[in-house]
DNA sequence: CTCCTAAATGAGAATGACTATCATTTACAA
DNA sequence: TTGTAAATGATAGTCATTCTCATTTAGGAG
């Protein structure tokens, strides 16, 4: 075993984050991995989110509902965002071409680091809610 | 004249967000309201902001370094976030097709009400500042 | 084994963007 | 003048996130 520092709850964070298909806030992060390490602290949650962010193992998909989310699929893809319940689903039926990411590059001379594409909206469950009440 | 409740900053809040092309965060826009307005507060702002967004005139960029941004630019369009120093550009190049919004709305049967796609990264200045240091 | 160092962590205080509250002001109508 | 409903100003409150600092941990040097 070598170099077996402190790497057991920044490990358990990690691949709670490439598991998942939530796309979790910090605070569900924290929920789920305290059920299996409990004395784990909110700041180790929060702290370990943006080193992952700055080593590029995980990106950050937007703020939802006043809570940034997360996700451990670092590859380009389209995210849905309920503006009901606030679920973030994938959307790999979508693709955005890579065409675009260097469209981007090339303009500007910008260097375009990551690309974020987000479909807001009311998943089918809302919907379905929605027309339940009588709201137009 | 018809109706001319207190609109005064109401309507100086929007057409301010309607000239920009800062997309400006709350604080922006009350800053640069409040030059032409003194007596404005900023719990004006926010809640006009707010007002706004619920009846379409608006659309939210998203989070920038924390901050919410606001476009008064509602048709859409794609914007690069320079994560060096936070300003948001409009990359009228890239054009996101009616294909990409039309494939949401038709799966899951979800109801697609806004596309939003940014692309982060340095913009040219602050790409020539890190240059200037000695960052990798 | 003991001491040392540096990184990781826990607990809670601090920060700051945003929202809620409530009294006041405004425009218009009766 | 009086009544009204909406808009506003000032400020307290909320809450996600960050900061601070003392403590713990793992591994290396002696």
């Amino acid at each position: 075993m070598v170099n077996e520092k402190n790497y057991k709850k920044r490990d358990a964070i990690l691949s709670y984050l490439r598991q998942t298909h939530t796309h979790p806030s910090a605070e569900m992060v924290y929920g789920e991995v305290k059920s299996q390490i409990p004395d784990i602290s909110l700041a180790t949650v929060y702290r370990n989110l943006a080193t992952f962010r700055q080593r590029g193992d995980i990106v950050c998909i937007g703020t939802v509902n006043g809570m940034e989310r997360y996700d451990g699929n670092t590859r380009p893809h389209v995210h849905f965002i309920c503006e009901g319940c606030y679920k973030v689903l994938d959307m790999p039926e979508i693709s955005l071409s890579e065409q675009v990411y260097n469209q981007a590059r090339s303009l500007y001379g910008c260097t375009a680091n990551y690309c974020n594409l987000t479909i807001n909206g009311l998943c089918d469950e809302c919907t379905a809610h929605q027309e339940g009440e009588h709201i137009a």
